[in-house]
DNA sequence: GACAATGTTACAGT
DNA sequence: CACTGTAACATTGT
């Protein structure tokens, strides 16, 4: 999905129109996704909606949760009432709440995946049980100048595993670098304290910048509401290839770091 | 047709 | 074993 920021504000659109809400049904409609548990999603309450790095997890009152990652096409969106917009083509899963409301999964690419467990074992799933510290909560500047002192890689390519870092991915870590000046292809390693720290301080910024502006809809992002975001026009390099840099008005360069499409400023970050 | 796209993971090679 | 790079997953848009 989406980053944590995308993620963080669809947790929170669930959290408004799920939590105390019963879940009648859910019904799966694409054959990829497991019906394993499925079952134990009859006649239930949502208790919490929780995040972790780029995952959901919906706790059900009969100790079982449902955890969704949305990878990069998925969409959860909460309609009232039944209406003609949804579901789609791309509808791969129907929530039927009560009072008629609905929570549509839909997901382009398919790589989203619902899961059905014990909510005692949801940190047993392996994308769970890798995640690296939450920017917000336990992230400190120490640590990310432990890891990048150890790290032969980017640090871009650094801040975007999530077994290190959860929470980021391609927009923010491009931009976050910009923040702080940092080239993208720069081996974690050679950073200074200094420059992680300032580093430390960039990442935050930048998440919090994109809760601001309720997440980016580069491509398919949109909130519980199904309304888009707005960080696509705030960002400070991400997909402005050619365009000018915010902080010293050079051409914007893009490259590739680790297979990814990298955005940055030739001039600020060296 | 070729290529790239917000993400994760399996696998191959060192 | 640890680390790193690449392919793969599936679909759409340029």
């Amino acid at each position: 999905m989406p980053e944590l920021p995308e993620v963080e504000t669809i947790r929170r659109g669930l959290e408004k129109h799920l939590v105390g809400k019963k879940i009648n049904e859910l019904e799966i409609l694409d054959l990829k996704l497991s019906k394993e548990n499925l079952s134990h999603v009859k006649s239930v309450k949502v208790t919490t909606v929780r995040r972790f790095g780029k995952g959901l997890v919906i706790e059900l009152d009969n100790e079982y949760s449902i955890a969704v990652h949305i990878k990069m096409t998925g969409q959860l969106i909460f309609k009232q009432n039944k209406q003609d917009i949804l579901p789609d083509k791309h509808t791969r899963a129907i929530f039927k709440l009560e009072n008629a409301a609905v929570l549509y999964f839909n997901d382009i690419r398919r790589f989203g995946w619902i899961k059905i467990l014990k909510t005692d074992e949801v940190g047993r799933l392996p994308f769970f049980k890798n995640l690296g510290p939450e920017p917000f909560k336990n992230l400190t500047p120490r640590y990310l100048q432990e890891i990048s002192q150890k790290s032969n890689l980017p640090i871009k390519t650094l801040i975007m595993d999530q077994r290190k870092i959860s929470g980021i991915g391609n927009i923010y870590a491009n931009d976050a670098l910009n923040l702080a000046k940092i080239n993208p292809s720069r081996k974690a390693k050679f950073l200074t304290e200094k420059e992680t720290n300032k580093l430390y301080l960039s990442i935050l910024e930048v998440l919090n910048r994109g809760l601001k502006y309720g997440g980016s809809s580069e491509v398919n992002y949109v909130n519980a509401d199904g309304n888009k975001g707005k960080y696509q026009n705030h960002s400070f390099v991400y997909n402005r290839e050619g365009e000018n840099c915010l902080n010293c008005g050079s051409k914007i360069k893009k490259t590739k770091v680790s297979g990814r499409g990298t955005y940055f400023c030739e001039s600020c970050q060296k």
